[in-house]
DNA sequence: AGCACGCCGACT
DNA sequence: GTCGGCGTGCTC
């Protein structure tokens, strides 16, 4: 990037294209008042349309004939987007193999990238003035309204915003009336003001008592505020991992500065983010699904503008820019909604940690079963490790008990002693998790008669059958069929559903216990979007019931009353293809037995499983996570995977299978030669196809790259990006990098 | 990605 | 005779 000239010939636009390059413009004749400076948004004539772009590089000369550059046809704002924010995005594209122009305009809200101008939205607030004080009610004569009006403001000396005052039904006469006899007067405030906490300090509830590790964490990450660190922070559920972090952001909020929190996208639940607006007295901005455009256009300028002391969001929230970085927290740093899954394709805790490193302040990785990245750096000392191992309830996690399937006769998905201790537990006046990985009724159906399974005609997968309401679902197209009265193939009607999902473990589960409750709790169930929070409310009341879910109920909400968790399958993550299955698999069990017994009793943990002798898994129950974590690690290194080697994949995908193929092939042969030109140590695996090859009549094939350093392995993913840009074959082809990807499908 | 241009099939 | 299908190519 050229040096910013003040007065430069020659402007280097980001545009929003797919293009791995800037488009250069003249600038036009009224210029900001601040001069032109990359950062600046600007409208420019791209083909027949007009876009928004961002200026990235000012200089004097072009490679395009100087007359041949169009110039700019507006500056949108008079100050440069931050220069912080700037960085990162330069970097996440660098890094991740994707286009600038993309990256900028994923990384700006909605209504920046359409063009609207970066100010805070206000409202009005109205006061009394001291002669609106001391004025005889008398002095309004007949205007009834605006006296009423008056004695309003007058109840409220530090002013009521203009929503409020029509809400009591005054209209904007009352008020210029008030105005105008100089009683009353208006000013413009932000709408996320910065409430400065008006004496009492910045806690609004005082903080819990901390135990001895978890003060000893917080003393360890007090000691430098100051300078980059990162810290893993591995603490076993109900261990106080939050009320760390609150009062670390405490301390960094009283030294003025900003605190950002990541969170898994089910992490931001409403407990999750009334627990911390109830701690502190400064307004905490939340960034969530739920958000208008407008609402989130604020949120953005209230963490730039630094009136945003607290920020907390998913996965795109790392790139909220904060006008005082204090800290990053990134809470169950190992989830896998960190990593988006397609065009940008970043992981916000790597972004996290490469942004606390730049704005020089810490990052905290916070997770009772941490990623095996995390873990390894923690290991080699880049990151510092603290441990709290001890549970608020004083019981020790529950232990996995493995439970042998094989053979025996099953009840949605049950054996009879997982059933027994069900109704066991049930009787004892306690709550009961069944959790199972697959929604749905069963996971197919199948002909008895002659072998036939319900595929799906576009994907390589078999259809799901629902039963609410009964139908086929495909999980990966989404598409839909009818119920078949009979097997297509043999036209015999012994169709018989195979396996086990949520619905049909409710199912038999209400059967076998019909006095009491059993709720479902799946993407299904919760389409509307209050069933869940409504759903939760009822099970903290306490009473016995059962409750059945997939990965929704794992994660996040605490239930104090579950002390018994079946897990219907472990297998799933055992023979996997994907390399982090078992690590993901190892976090999910974790995490669904950390749900057990938190409260006053002990908890009960049965993993039915048709491998008990897996030693994977009786690593994992025996010892626990920690122990299963070293295995995996070595046998990563053995295989050389990561995180022991970086890798990088490259997907293609077309609908004819040959075309996607052949243009994986031409790639790999195109690597291969630069590779062996420059004796770099990256290793080009492929083309293979894809684990599950066809997708909605899609074809997938990829590349795999690995390389025992990053700098390589970027190397050969920039080299392949600008190959794939230039070639003739790939503009059929749809392709795309995914740098250190979280998984090969 | 958009948005044109361009050359071949079924319709007012 | 046109409307419109999506293949191909370009955007400073």
């Amino acid at each position: 990037m050229s040096a910013p000239s003040f007065a430069p010939r020659v402007l280097g636009v980001a545009v929003p294209t797919p293009l791995r390059r800037l488009f250069d413009y003249r600038p036009c004749p009224s210029g900001p008042s601040g001069g032109w400076r990359p950062g600046l948004r600007v409208r420019v004539p791209l083909g027949r349309r007009e876009v928004i772009g961002i200026i990235v590089e000012c200089r004097d000369t072009s490679d395009f004939e100087f007359s041949a550059l169009k110039p700019v046809s507006a500056c949108l704002d008079s100050d440069p987007l931050p220069a912080d924010w700037l960085w990162l995005c330069h970097f996440t594209a660098r890094y991740y193999q994707h286009p600038l122009g993309d990256t900028l305009h994923q990384a700006l809200p909605v209504l920046l990238r359409q063009g609207r101008p970066l100010e805070a939205r206000t409202r009005e607030r109205w006061r009394v003035t001291a002669a609106g004080r001391d004025a005889e009610t008398s002095r309004l004569g007949r205007a009834r309204r605006q006296a009423e009006l008056l004695e309003l403001l007058r109840q409220h000396p530090r002013g009521v915003i203009g929503s409020v005052i029509s809400a009591q039904g005054f209209g904007r006469a009352q008020l210029k009336g008030l105005a105008d006899k100089g009683l009353a007067e208006c000013r413009e405030e932000p709408l996320t003001a910065s409430a400065a906490p008006s004496g009492g300090g910045l806690l609004a509830e005082p903080a819990l008592v901390l135990n001895r590790e978890q003060a000893g964490a917080l003393a360890a990450l007090h000691q430098e505020l100051d300078r980059f660190h990162a810290c893993l922070l591995q603490g076993v559920t109900g261990s106080g991992k939050t009320e760390v972090y609150l009062q670390l952001i405490e301390a960094v909020i009283a030294r003025g500065r900003q605190a950002l929190v990541l969170v898994p996208e089910i992490g931001l639940t409403p407990q999750t983010l009334a627990r911390f607006r109830r701690r502190f007295r400064v307004p905490v901005v939340a960034l969530h699904s739920g958000l208008t455009e407008a609402e989130r256009l604020d949120a953005w300028e209230a963490a730039r503008a630094g009136r945003a002391p607290i920020v907390i969001g998913t996965r795109s929230a790392v790139f909220t820019p904060l006008a005082r970085p204090g800290v990053i927290v990134v809470d169950e740093e190992h989830d896998n909604s960190f990593k988006q899954q397609d065009g940008l394709r970043y992981h916000a805790r790597d972004l996290a940690i490469v942004r606390a490193q730049r704005d020089d302040i810490p990052v905290v990785l916070g997770s009772a079963t941490p990623s095996l990245e995390s873990l390894v750096q923690a290991r080699s000392g880049h990151y510092r490790h603290l441990f709290l191992t001890r549970r608020a309830s004083h019981h020790a996690p529950a232990r996995l008990e493995l439970v042998d399937l094989r053979g025996r006769p099953t009840q949605g998905g049950l054996i009879p002693p997982c059933i027994e201790a069900i109704g066991n537990t049930l009787d004892a006046g306690s709550q009961v998790l069944v959790f199972i990985n697959r929604r749905g009724f069963a996971p197919t159906l199948a002909c008895h008669a002659c072998g036939w399974l319900a595929e799906c005609r576009h994907c390589d997968a078999r259809m799901t059958l629902h039963r609410q309401p009964p139908r086929l679902i495909c999980h990966h197209c989404e598409r839909q069929s009818r119920l078949p009265e009979a097997c297509p193939d043999c036209a015999s009607a012994d169709l018989r559903p195979l396996g086990t999902g949520t619905e049909r473990s409710e199912e038999a589960l209400s059967a076998l216990f019909p006095k009491v409750p059993v709720h479902r709790i799946d993407r299904d169930s919760t389409r509307r979007k209050d069933a869940l929070e409504q759903m939760f409310a009822e099970v903290h009341r306490g009473e016995p019931c059962l409750l059945i879910g997939t990965q929704m109920l794992a994660k996040g909400h605490h239930l104090p009353h579950v002390t018994l968790v079946v897990v219907v399958n472990a297998d799933a993550g055992l023979y996997a293809s994907d390399f982090r299955a078992l690590e993901h698999s190892a976090q999910l069990l974790t995490q669904v037995a950390g749900r057990a017994g938190r409260a006053e009793r002990p908890g009960r943990v049965m993993v039915q499983t048709l491998h008990p002798d897996d030693p994977h898994l009786r690593l994992l129950a025996e010892s626990g996570y920690d122990a299963l974590a070293e295995m995996l690690l070595e046998e990563r290194r053995l295989a050389a995977l990561p995180p022991y080697r970086r890798m990088a994949l490259i997907r293609f995908e077309s609908p004819q299978e040959a075309e996607a193929t052949a243009l994986a092939g031409s790639a790999a042969t195109a690597l291969r030669a630069w590779l062996g030109q420059r004796s770099l140590d990256v290793n080009c695996l492929g083309p293979a196809p894809a684990p599950m090859e066809r997708r909605q009549n899609r074809y997938h094939v990829q590349l795999m790259l690995s390389a025992a350093r990053r700098s390589s392995l970027h190397e050969a993913s920039a080299f392949l990006a600008d190959w794939l840009e230039r070639s003739r074959e790939a503009r059929r082809v749809r392709w795309s990098i995914d740098i250190d990807p979280q998984t090969l499908s």
